[in-house]
DNA sequence: ATCAGAACATACTAATTAGTATGTTTTATG
DNA sequence: CATAAAACATACTAATTAGTATGTTCTGAT
């Protein structure tokens, strides 16, 4: 990589682990530049305001990170509702970057720019689509396959699936076990199966 | 009420207002002794620092309120699984200080504040458990009754169904219209429904 | 009516903030 | 190797922040 990209590089991954842990809005310019021992000068040359790199890391780092993650598990997969199922467990209990003290990444920008923060919505918005049609996508198959019964609505339960997630990721925050995870696991479980 | 008490009273009220809209990180002294026009001595009168203030707006505004909106409609109901349903729309339709814009006041908190305000982790926490060992209360009385499946689990279930409300929240925040309301209500009744 | 403490008012401070002005150094290209 | 632009460095600014110091005014009990 070119020198110059390896720092703005740096700058975004440095970034975004001190806002995932503690928020966009608290985490300044200057604690960046000294974590990441790149000058101001060096800062705003890459990044016109903090802003915008704010929307860089959405695009560069949370992207592709969910992509990876979120999007390509669902992707050309045998039994679609156990892939479901699997893809949450793993992102719950084995996905080592995501710790249950600080949420989910893409969660806690929604919360925290929204609604003031439009460009910040726009991105967050077509991540989460993004992952709603995957979970569609998979359904439809199941559907088609007979796996499924034929009144299950994809898009009914793609958005139900998520909102369980990104409210168990939230109330995993303030929780002093990971019990939560455990019951919101198998009582996903249950409902996946239900479906059939 | 005491005139001193109702200064006090309206700090939090207002404060609490703006919190909602856009959070407690960005919400400073000045404006909040700015919209209820109180001077800066008498505010530091009634509260030693912020976080006293952010405090009291949990356990003397949040409290209260989700406890009457939360919690009271599932006391000696009749018919619980349907109440619940009846409540979660209710809180999501027909709530009028709640927007979906501005997604639910205790997420809110939670995201922002936690990991590191461990007080404000403390006092959601216990609003959060009160709520859940209310859903719980409820299922536990329909398995006595019968009337849903005695293998059903109280403890698994409103997990489930609290992750699947406080997500839908944060989740409406970035949408574009009130569909995702739609599609997860109808959802969580299918659900509810296949207790039985 | 007096007077002590409760309740409030004003003017400040020191730290932090995002961003800028004005430089110097590196790097690629002819 | 010369040179222009890219990449970075340093020192600043103006605004905002939570909180304080030092007052004045109000209120209720004697």
């Amino acid at each position: 990589m070119k020198k110059a990209l390896s720092t703005r590089q740096n700058i975004l991954e440095k970034a975004f682990d001190i806002i995932y842990t503690k928020s966009y809005q608290t985490t300044s310019i200057d604690e960046i530049i000294a974590t990441t021992k790149v000058t101001k000068g060096a800062f705003y040359y890459h990044f016109k305001t903090k802003d915008e790199m704010g929307i860089a890391i959405i695009n560069e780092i949370v992207k592709p990170t969910m992509e990876e993650a979120y999007i390509a598990p669902l992707r050309n997969v045998a039994n679609p509702i156990e892939q479901i199922y699997a893809m949450i467990t793993s992102l719950l209990l084995e996905t080592p970057y995501l710790k249950p003290a600080y949420g989910c990444p893409a969660g806690n920008l929604i919360q925290e720019m929204s609604p003031w923060h439009t460009e910040f919505s726009k991105a967050l918005n077509e991540l989460v689509l993004e992952w709603k049609t995957a979970i569609e996508n998979c359904l439809q198959k199941e559907i088609e396959n007979g796996t499924i019964a034929k009144t299950t609505n994809p898009k009914q339960v793609a958005q139900f699936v998520i909102s369980s997630y990104w409210g168990t990721r939230n109330l995993a925050k303030i929780a002093t076990s990971t019990n939560c995870y455990r019951d919101y696991l198998n009582e996903l479980k249950r409902y996946l199966n239900n479906l059939k």
